[in-house]
DNA sequence: TCTGGGGTCCTAGGACCC
DNA sequence: TCTGGGGTCCTAGGACCC
């Protein structure tokens, strides 16, 4: 195996406040004014408003008192979910190796486009025109040789910037920057590393490997150490599904009748249910999540034995979850319900299970032929065959 | 400063199996 | 009679991301 060549190829494509770009866009009186979408909470703030202190997740009130010339903006979902389309299929035009990471940013692969005679900073730069001259839309990108170390140049490069990061110049780059701007570093972490003096990256780059996940537990300590040596993975992932599928709804707070609470959350089974459907999805574990009106959290969960997509199943599901939680939600007050669906596996595999056998005692052959000629040779290539006390017996997963 | 609606991944204990 | 190690699944909680 050759050492592959440490190339920056990958670049983090990342819509700058994208929610607010998209109303500045569709409404010219809004532009180079301080605009937030949302109502009681901010969910995204033109760069404007950021200026003046304004940040995702504040509440509006707070919001309006940092910026009293706030434009507030109800939020247009269709409008943003047609706009991320647009966005990716520039992405898709530009390289067929593009890893999705949210509504709006993505990494792109950009290595493998021997055709095109430039290199990835000027596919880049290409790339911010089009968004600008087709979608209308700023958009900063971050390139680097891994997808960790392009999302955090994209960061530091916000807004509306580009940003290479040379493979031979990463730890000047990476070590003087806050942890915070480290992504996967949140405020928890960053808190426990400070209380022990470590502030940047390069702090944390002085320790070994083991000190780290002492601190951290294995998986984080290991992953920050890999982070801050610049040793993080150098390909984008394709193709993955999403693992789980929720709904929640802020209920406020004060008392709740549980018929009302009831009535929620079989909402939003229903909500996710259809989800799930269109998804052609199927889960085996149902997950109620609440919160409660001193913001501590609780879930509960329940697993079938086989995956279902049933409303009334998960339904019910739901609700016994509910009442037996009853003593927690009379003690705390419940302020937030929402259910997940998780353990998601594909609709494919439980169409009707036909239950087959057992066909023989001669040997796997035999019973190959014997579904063969029950259920067509296709057939045979998607069936378990499970061997039994006295044969095989093949409970057929696909139709 | 008290917070909306989506998600992902990790940890840890207990049950159960070999 | 007491004693391993290893693995998987389930449940609950927590950190983090946009």
């Amino acid at each position: 195996m050759s050492e592959s060549p440490r190339r920056a190829a990958i670049l983090h494509a990342d819509l700058d406040a994208f929610y607010a770009s998209v109303e500045q866009r569709d409404d010219p009186r809004l532009r180079n004014r301080p605009v937030v979408v949302g109502g009681g909470v901010v969910l995204a703030a033109s760069y404007e408003a950021k200026r003046r202190g304004v940040k995702t997740a504040m509440s509006g009130r707070q919001a309006r008192r940092l910026c009293p010339d706030l434009i507030d903006v109800r939020p247009r979902f269709e409008a943003y979910v047609e706009a991320s389309k647009a966005v990716f299929e520039v992405f898709r035009d530009t390289t067929p190796q593009v890893q999705g990471v949210s509504i709006d940013e993505a990494f792109l692969d950009v290595g493998g486009l021997h055709r095109i005679d430039a290199p990835p900073v000027q596919i880049a730069a290409r790339l911010r025109e089009r968004v600008r001259d087709e979608v209308g839309l700023p958009i900063t990108v971050g390139v680097a040789r891994t997808p960790f170390l392009a999302k955090v140049a994209s960061r530091v490069a916000k807004p509306d910037g580009l940003l290479l990061v040379e493979p031979d110049a990463e730890d000047a780059f990476l070590h003087p920057l806050p942890l915070t701007m480290l992504w996967g570093v949140g405020e928890v972490t960053a808190t426990k590393l400070g209380s022990y003096g470590l502030a940047t990256a390069g702090d944390v780059a002085m320790l070994g490997e083991s000190v780290l996940v002492g601190l951290l537990g294995p998986a984080a300590g290991r992953h920050l150490y890999a982070v801050v040596h610049g040793r993080t993975p150098e390909r984008v992932v394709v193709g993955t599904r999403r693992g789980s599928i929720g709904a929640q709804r802020a209920i406020g707070h004060g008392a709740h009748p549980p018929e009302f609470v009831r009535a929620a959350l079989l909402g939003l089974v229903d909500r996710v249910c259809r989800r799930m459907r269109t998804a052609h999805r199927t889960a085996r574990t149902v997950v109620l999540r609440l919160r409660f009106e001193d913001y501590s959290r609780a879930t509960r969960s329940h697993s079938f034995p086989h995956a279902t997509s049933s409303g009334a199943d998960i339904g019910a599901t739901a609700t016994m979850l509910l009442d037996a939680a009853g003593d927690l939600i009379r003690e705390r007050g419940l302020t937030l319900v929402g259910v997940a669906l998780t353990n998601l596996e594909s609709d494919a595999v439980v169409q009707p299970q036909l239950s087959f056998g057992p066909v023989d005692t001669g040997g796997m052959d035999s019973a190959v032929d014997a579904v063969a000629a029950r259920f067509g040779s296709g057939a045979v290539m998607r069936a378990s065959l499970l061997r039994t006390g006295d044969g095989f017996s093949a409970p057929m997963l696909e139709d």
